[in-house]
DNA sequence: AGATTTCACTAAAGCGCTTTAGGAGAATAT
DNA sequence: ATATTCTCCTAAAGCGCTTTAGTGAAATCT
């Protein structure tokens, strides 16, 4: 027999109660008796009693719903989801994953329905950097949090890494282990100088008295494995002598071994790769890629702290998070006295 | 200034008609009139107007959200998560997915919470085959779908691929490559003889009058890379000289290669690895696994499917769906004649 | 012309919960 | 003894939407 649910009108029958004594004594007011409290909650477990989440969220004008809007749930992002998820419920909260391949439309859809859900914050990585039309629709209704380094504009909250530091890393390790001809593989002009990490790229060769070797790969609409593989080959053909690249995504990182093993050359023993965002795969026995990690962990309890704070206090000012990354180091990179 | 949100009440009031006449004009109720309708759409495009998701599904008592819940969003499902959000953004619903981190308490926290939040309907991949506390507490109140090949008990929906003829085919290519003496590598007893991978295999392998050599790895807390890794090695050193192997999931396969290959095995020109599941990292150039390929659009598409009709009509009979498998050949498997 | 049907709309209850204002009774103060 | 304060509880409005029952007017039928 399926019987009918069982609501705070049910345990107020059964008890004799008002329904807003049964609601104080769920809630934890103040104005209420300590033997009626006592006797709810008992009711309560004794009838299984749970809260209808869409009423409660409905009086209370927010629910305990987060949602998350990546531009490709199968990247960093995605994979920092678990991380989400387990700081979330440690919470009570509820995560709304949506991808919106990369499609801004879509990625507005996202958004307002999340206002409709009376979400109590959305977490995002944004398609574009014009985050005019988010700003617009979620404006003061619902706290958001840009996550990932594509958004650094001071008047919202953002969490990322801190690139110039993993930059830096990346290539202090590669200058230590006698590295000299160092390359970078850019996705895009304008992601990789705002991060910071071109800018630390030019400074340190400059500062061991080398020139910048950079290689942009400026279209967005590439897989980014294979965007990272045709540079890899520019790189081979651009005659420079060079003994380690620097390359600013993990998938990119591994287009570029892919096609400087194609080509014969070894990694890490002529070049050592260094890759960024510390991916999943990047851990297989067969990949094996070093690269700059993001403390996923870390990043996830400031999403949702900031998040908390801003659900609290409207008028909270905005927050910014630099999640120090760490250099992983596996078999892609190595010193330069390997080379023959 | 942040002007308050516009309701149905907003547009009653300013085009002098009553609360339900817009609600039937905007959700295309037979009794209102063209005009009318014209109107009140005309009005809602103007003033921005969005329905609250939660007030409509407090009041329909089901809501246009489905959960997802997952033993570990960093497997195959968890990837499948990607098609199941497109279709669902097809179907206006939205996704609320869990890791429940193969943890049965967490997991029926999160069933509750679905409940609780009204749910349109559940898929979910159980941590364990005893699903009577999911039955239980789901019972009627909700759909629910079953994904993977845990739970085939016909009385409950599910989802899965169909594992006899993806290791069929995975078998009989080798075989037609001229492979004969073919070991099996399997996670846990159960779950690879009820899926029908074993019986598969032991009827193929006595039908080319071969002994069956089988491989259990049955400690379930291991990860899953390392489990194939001990298998890996427990096969090199079983002394039977075996030309192909073919295990039942890619994250194993993955270790199987790697302790293969450590040991200076080379693959697949010594020893030919086939995977089941079609995992991402299987198509990256340096791991390159063959593997048996579910259908992730086609699934994601039953599962949703399943769902709406039994949101319909809760009372309609179970459904079943095996999808068709593909097997993807690459690198790590080939012909017996590559052997020296 | 009167009876019946149809059409297009309104009123009002309800979904399950929160929250404000207020009230009865007991305890303390004057 | 009355006035004041607490303490613990209730009544009722409200969140924004759906849906059933009902109503007056126009259209159709006999």
């Amino acid at each position: 027999m399926p019987r009918q649910p069982v609501t705070m009108r049910t345990l107020a029958k059964e008890l004799g109660l008002s329904l807003s004594a049964v609601s104080k004594a769920l809630n934890d007011y103040p104005d209420i008796g300590t033997e009626t409290k006592k006797l709810v909650l008992g009711k309560a477990a004794e009838l299984g009693y749970t809260p209808n989440i869409l009423a409660r969220s409905l009086a209370r004008k927010s629910s305990s719903s987060v949602g998350v809007v990546l531009r490709d749930v199968s990247s960093v992002y995605g994979e920092m989801y678990k991380s989400l998820n387990e700081v979330a419920r440690r919470h009570a909260l509820h995560l709304i994953l949506y991808d919106t391949n990369n499609d801004r439309a879509v990625e507005k859809w996202c958004v307002q329905n999340l206002i409709d859900s009376m979400a109590m914050g959305i977490v995002i990585s944004p398609v574009s950097e014009d985050i005019s039309e988010i700003r617009e629709s979620t404006r003061g209704r619902v706290p958001v949090v840009f996550l990932g380094g594509k958004v650094t504009d001071d008047s919202v909250n953002y969490v990322c890494s801190d690139s110039a530091a993993g930059t830096e890393a990346a290539l202090r390790s590669l200058i230590e282990g006698g590295h000299r001809r160092i390359a970078m593989v850019c996705d895009s002009k304008k992601s990789s100088s705002r991060s910071g990490k071109l800018a630390v790229y030019r400074r340190m060769m400059s500062e061991i008295g080398q020139p910048a070797r950079v290689f942009f790969s400026d279209d967005a609409d590439m897989d980014a494995i294979w965007a990272g593989y045709l540079e890899g080959r520019r790189l081979l053909e651009s005659g420079d002598d060079i003994t380690a690249v620097f390359v600013v995504k993990d998938m990119m990182a591994l287009g570029v071994i892919q096609a400087l093993t194609e080509a014969g050359t070894r990694v890490p023993e002529q070049i050592s790769v260094i890759g960024y965002d510390g991916i999943d795969a990047a851990g297989l026995p067969m990949v094996s890629l070093t690269t700059v990690a993001q403390p996923r962990m870390e990043m996830a309890e400031k999403v949702i702290d900031i998040l908390r704070r801003h659900a609290d206090d409207a008028d909270a000012p905005p927050e910014h998070y630099l999640a120090l990354p760490e250099l992983v180091k596996r078999k892609s990179s190595g010193p330069a006295s390997l080379r023959i």
